[in-house]
RNA sequence: GCGCGGAUGCCCGAGUGGCCUAAGGGAGCGGCCUGCAAAGCCGUGAUUCGCGGGUUCAAAUCCCGCUCCGCGCUCCA
């Protein structure tokens, strides 16, 4: 079973599971008010990693991921842009996927919409006031979080350091809030606003209520694993969690969060002109490349994302690529048991993806070192190993030979028959002109091969 | 100020006390292969892990102090 880091043990430990053989994940998905950016990416390839790698060694999955299509964020754009805040919301979702299904990130299994829920947000709220651990004010609902015994958990700061704070942040909400610390539940709605009925008046509910909710009614009490960016572990889960304790629920037992993107070098703001949003990414790079990337590091620390290091990753990839062809032909064959152990043990390393792809090169050089040789069967057994590790990990290795237009084949054929004619002078000027047309022509054991540069 | 996490070769990065005279990838250089290339393979590259102390038979890994860097410290991700 694998070990997970747990912010709020703040260790490395066995991930627990509630039920034998079944894990329930949460993760918080985006607020769908702009597109996607590279932290996204992220964020969301670290747990589709975790996904795969889960569900390939057996575990029956439940992996539930939230579209925040209420808040704050949403009705200001809205506003700004005069357009219906369900058009943006709608319109942002749809990207939000077309970025996942670029980076090749599976759906998950329930895609919750907090405007599908405000009904059992309510109620919730309404319990917490029954229990006293939440007030209205006068423009919404508040929990108080005096009445949360361990509050700061997650943050691992005390209520006073937390409220103390470092500067001079203004504090938000009402000036009626018992508490600096105390958060909006509920959110009376102004003139305009989209807003939901509630005993307090019409309004919407907080963005933390929205993920208890959502996480509690789909996994139930006492679910597996709630995972996010490390962006959100204060205040927004530290405040989920608040209103899971106030109520006597047991919330999520192991909590993950993946390190931030950080942006470097100022010739990939020229290249890619907006750095931050995933679909500019990947129309610059191969999305494969920044799999690669964020694979390669451990997911709790911070990668920097440089032209540099998106090329280089383009580079291993083609490497990778040039392996999936060549082996392409090779017989099946049964990957080797030792090595999957081996990958087993790494990812269960708390997701050791970096060990992963360093397996997966260390195949990747076996086969080709075998196929060398001309020792197919060991290649086979290899490149078997290579494909399932890479296919784990999310990364599509490609195979395809490229369709060569009938002109650039015709001076290929032209170029191969000088050459066995030993007219290497001709051969050789074919092959520039076919590098001036973007053709590459590679000599290999089974013939010449032509592809794109 | 408080809290969390960083600092490893040219670059990205792994490294959770002895298998570390420190993975893997990229770039470079040398070699093999090739008519020449490409692809592939082999070799090469930090005696050293921000700095200074300490613990230990043994530390990149633990402890203390310092210097830089990132992030959080309220309804904002």
């Amino acid at each position: 079973m694998i070990r997970l880091y747990d912010t709020a043990r703040q260790e490395v430990r066995l991930l627990q599971l509630r039920d034998p053989g079944k894990v329930s994940i949460y993760v918080c998905g985006p607020t769908v008010y702009a597109p996607p950016h590279m932290g996204h990416g992220r964020m969301a390839l670290v747990y589709d990693s975790l996904r795969r790698y889960l569900v390939w060694s057996g575990l029956e999955v439940t992996f539930v991921s939230n579209i925040t299509d209420i808040e704050d964020k949403i009705i200001q754009r809205a506003e700004e842009e005069g357009r219906d805040w369900r058009e943006i919301t709608d319109k942002c979702e749809k990207i939000w996927f077309r970025a996942m299904d670029r980076i090749n990130v599976q759906r998950p299994d329930l895609v919750p919409h907090a405007t599908e829920y405000v009904d059992a947000m309510v109620e919730l709220i309404a319990d917490l006031m029954r229990k006293d651990a939440a007030y209205s004010t006068s423009d919404g609902v508040y929990l108080s979080v005096a009445s949360v015994g361990d509050y700061g958990l997650l943050a691992h700061q005390s209520l006073d350091d937390l409220v103390e704070g470092g500067g001079d942040r203004t504090l938000v909400g009402s000036a009626e809030k018992r508490h600096p610390g105390d958060f909006a539940l509920w959110k009376l709605a102004k003139p305009g606003e989209p807003s939901w009925p509630s005993p307090w008046g019409e309004g919407r509910p907080g963005w933390h209520t929205e993920c208890v909710v959502m996480s509690l009614d789909l996994l139930g009490e006492g679910f597996d694993l709630h995972a996010g960016g490390l962006d959100l572990c204060f205040p927004h889960h530290e405040n989920e969690r608040a209103q899971a304790v106030a109520m006597g629920y047991t919330f999520a037992q192991h909590w993950m969060h993946n390190g931030f993107v950080e942006l470097g070098g100022e010739k990939m703001s020229k290249a890619l002109g907006n750095t931050m949003n995933l679909l500019d990414l990947t129309d610059a790079y191969d999305p494969r490349a920044y799999r690669l990337l964020v694979l390669q590091a451990h997911y709790r620390s911070p990668i920097e994302v440089t032209e540099g290091t998106l090329v280089a990753a383009g580079a291993a990839l083609d490497r990778l690529d040039a392996f999936a062809r060549r082996s392409a032909s090779l017989p099946a064959a049964p990957a080797s048991t030792g090595l999957l152990a081996q990958f087993t043990e790494t990812m269960d390393n708390d997701l050791d993806t970096s060990g992963a792809v360093d397996l997966l090169f260390r195949q990747v050089r076996e086969a080709n070192t075998a196929l060398d040789a001309g020792d197919t069967d060991r290649a086979a057994v290899a490149a078997a190993t290579a494909g399932v590790i890479a296919e784990v990990l999310g990364l599509v290795l490609d195979s395809s030979e490229e369709v060569v237009p009938a002109d650039v084949q015709a001076l290929a054929d032209e170029r191969h028959a000088a050459r066995n004619a030993r007219d290497f002078a001709t051969a050789d000027r074919l092959r520039d002109e076919l590098a001036g047309a973007g053709w590459l022509v590679e000599d290999s054991a089974e013939g010449p091969i032509v592809r794109r540069a």
